[in-house]
DNA sequence: ACAGCGTATGGCACTCAGTGTCAGTCGTAA
DNA sequence: TTACGACTGACACTGAGTGCCATACGCTGT
């Protein structure tokens, strides 16, 4: 009767109505005092019906996470083979990052939820191992000829996933009101500081928070295998890690 | 009526019952093909029983789990303020692989489970998650002065794990065959050149791996604030780093 | 308009994990 | 011997997840 033809939207069916009566209930009472009969009788849809649309229970908390995974994968499919790898993975987490902002609220109330219901912490976790095996499976990629390519692969991925949670939870914990990119930007651009990468930017010299160039003059080589460097005190520590890379031969 | 008072062994009571039958029927015919009902009925003992000793289905694949992070977590706190925080977290997942390389045939057992049965994936990421946690903790407190105290710490605790499970994974694959003690020094060593701490080693100068001394004198200060680093070309770049931080005043 | 057909939905019954409860049993101390 | 406390088993119950089938809706061809 209300929704028919007229509607705006074209196709948001009962899927998104099965997921906002189970928010409704899992704010209200708590997602383990929530049964999934409870959902579909205030959806009005029948019980077989949720488990058309979740497998779980607990998939009905991440509706969308999917898709995300699945842009993920397809951003990093996407050629690029000129973009250094640490950077390629830190943008993809800055993907998934935005994919949170664009619905604060949404977030905010599925994180307070994770947050004191085990079960649903164990599904995050499987949720976030898919998006870590992702970045990884792409290092290797990258790092194949690499001596120890899974390896390096297996710690970068960890590091930027870990530096990608860190930001997500403080925005998280600010109600959404923190810079979330911003935020994300810092971590991320610590872990690109510890793998010898430069954080992100356009490319520039001076990538925002870098101030002052780091180097007085390239290194100088001496003839009996010996590297000079000379750099300002208050030179960011990954800057100066690359300068030293690049003169070791080791980019 | 066959077992009733001739027990040899004094201690394993019920519980070691549970786990040896779960697991001869979990090999037989897998994990999901195998019920609780079955578990017991084979073992000889009540359905009441089983979740006495197991809060769940899958604890009794991880029988011993929580009692090797509570030795973990004991490492951790058992002093040693004067080791190196990263040095301290990686002799911690030392700890936790020499556990599994106690039952060689019981840890690729449960790694062929753990491998293709989604659920015991799922379970055991619960698992490794608290033992990430148990390290970034301790690291939030080794850094907590430090501007981005949590944020290293998170990221260095993902570093360390990922690291112990890519050797862990690497040591099964290998049927136990391998060394397991050696593989994780060598994931964990990369690791610490990473975050710009001394591999593994007896606290000697040269760890094995890093060859001749790093550099020629120590760093000279320049008075308007300019540090002046002299290296071999050759050297391990962990030790130069770990000597910048030095000279910066980071360490 | 009508028959045919594929898809989406709802209802029903079933399995199985996990929990609360209570009765029985065993070992030990008084 | 009795009394007490810890361990165990049996039963009943809730709730998640699945298989199966009947029905209703929408589309197509005649």
């Amino acid at each position: 009767m209300s929704s028919s033809s007229a509607a705006p939207t074209a196709k948001p069916p009962m899927r998104d109505a099965l997921v906002a009566a189970a928010f409704r209930l899992f704010l209200e009472r708590g997602y383990e005092q929530t049964t999934v009969d409870d959902i579909v009788a205030l959806a009005g849809v029948g019980r077989r019906s949720f488990f058309r649309y979740f497998p779980s229970k607990e998939d009905v908390v991440f509706p969308d996470h999917e898709g995300c995974l699945a842009d993920m994968t397809a951003f990093l499919a996407s050629g690029a083979p000129e973009c250094e790898p640490v950077r390629r993975v830190c943008d993809a987490a800055r993907l998934v990052l935005r994919m949170y902002a664009e619905n604060p609220t949404f977030s905010v109330q599925r994180y307070r939820l994770t947050k004191q219901v085990p079960g649903l912490r164990a599904y995050e976790l499987s949720v976030v191992w898919r998006y870590e095996r992702a970045l990884a499976e792409y290092l290797r990629g990258r790092y194949a000829g690499r001596p120890d390519g899974t390896l390096r692969a297996d710690v970068v991925a960890a590091a930027v996933v870990a530096a990608h949670n860190n930001a997500l939870r403080s925005w998280l914990r600010s109600q959404g009101r923190s810079d979330a990119e911003e935020t994300v930007d810092h971590a991320l651009g610590y872990v690109q500081a510890a793998f010898g990468a430069r954080p992100a930017g356009p490319a520039g010299p001076a990538p925002g928070e870098a101030g002052p160039a780091a180097l007085f003059g390239g290194p100088v080589e001496h003839p009996d295998d010996v590297v000079v460097l000379v750099s300002r005190r208050d030179a960011p520590l990954w800057r100066v890690v690359q300068e030293i890379e690049t003169a070791f031969g080791r980019a």
